[in-house]
DNA sequence: CTTGACTCCGTACTTTAGTACGGCGGTAAG
DNA sequence: CTTACCGCCGTACTAAAGTACGGAGTCAAG
């Protein structure tokens, strides 16, 4: 039992953060997660940081972000020099800022829908296309 | 000339949005963009509706919508009867609002850690992931 | 000390979202 | 009328992100 007892192998660590024991093996592959120790016999055991980590991947390629953005991001998470970190984040975040402006067009444009149907209307249309379109208000 | 003119074809449409010609293909076979009407000879012409459609299409991805997912929303912008339009639209409203904190939370956190820096740290660590953990506690 | 569940590993297959290719036909300028 | 450039079409290939498979090793229980 000595290095069992209710360790964190690869199949609950999967279980717990709902992914497929294979996309732990891989990302591991891809280099978005450590290798993880190995006590002898050559079963990885994984810690809480693991089980973030990875839940931290899924959620950012739900925002749009590819894995090998999701890498630079986890660098940023990992500390490195100042100059070279404000330079990644500060691509980084204008990227994000883009991606809240067009999100929160859609949600206001979705909430207006429901507000529409709820004074009852009887048939909707929800200019969703309009809204991203409006920054670009300008013909080139 | 009948139905040449300066005619949005194919082509001068893909370029003026950016993408590839068969990307249209693409989009119309997965019925994501209507069929352009023909005029006899066969050669389809495009109005500045596709452009937008195929812009917000290029815009929901970068937000991590699938294509399967931005038809869905763009059935919504065709307009529907109510009951159906306020389900759908409530799903999805629900869903980009979860995407927003999301993105607002790494927002913050990039912003701390471009604050951080100028105030002369010399080594930075970005708790990116830290971050979206916060709302860990409620399950749905 | 066997058994069943789980792990290890490499390789191969799948899905999603395009991209590329190649042969044919239309149209418009020379 | 010819030639060059599009557009039309179907089919095939690609890249990214997994998923599945199968044989061998490990481990805790019965």
């Amino acid at each position: 039992m000595q290095h069992g007892k209710n360790a964190w192998t690869i199949g609950r660590l999967a279980a717990a953060v709902g992914v497929n024991v294979e996309t732990i093996r891989f990302y591991q592959r891809r280099g978005l997660l450590r290798e993880p120790p190995r006590p002898p016999g050559g079963i990885r055991h994984y810690t809480p940081a693991d089980n973030a980590r990875i839940k931290f991947i899924k959620s950012a390629q739900r925002l749009g972000f590819s894995l090998d953005e999701i890498q630079h991001l986890l660098q940023l998470d990992e500390g490195m020099q100042c100059d070279a970190a404000a330079a990644l984040a500060t691509q980084h975040l204008s990227d994000v800022q883009k991606r809240l402006q067009d999100l929160h067009r859609i949600e206001a444009t979705l909430a207006n829908l429901l507000d529409r149907c709820r004074h009852g209307e009887e048939k909707v249309a929800c200019p969703l296309i309009a809204a991203l379109h409006a920054d670009e208000a300008d013909a080139s």
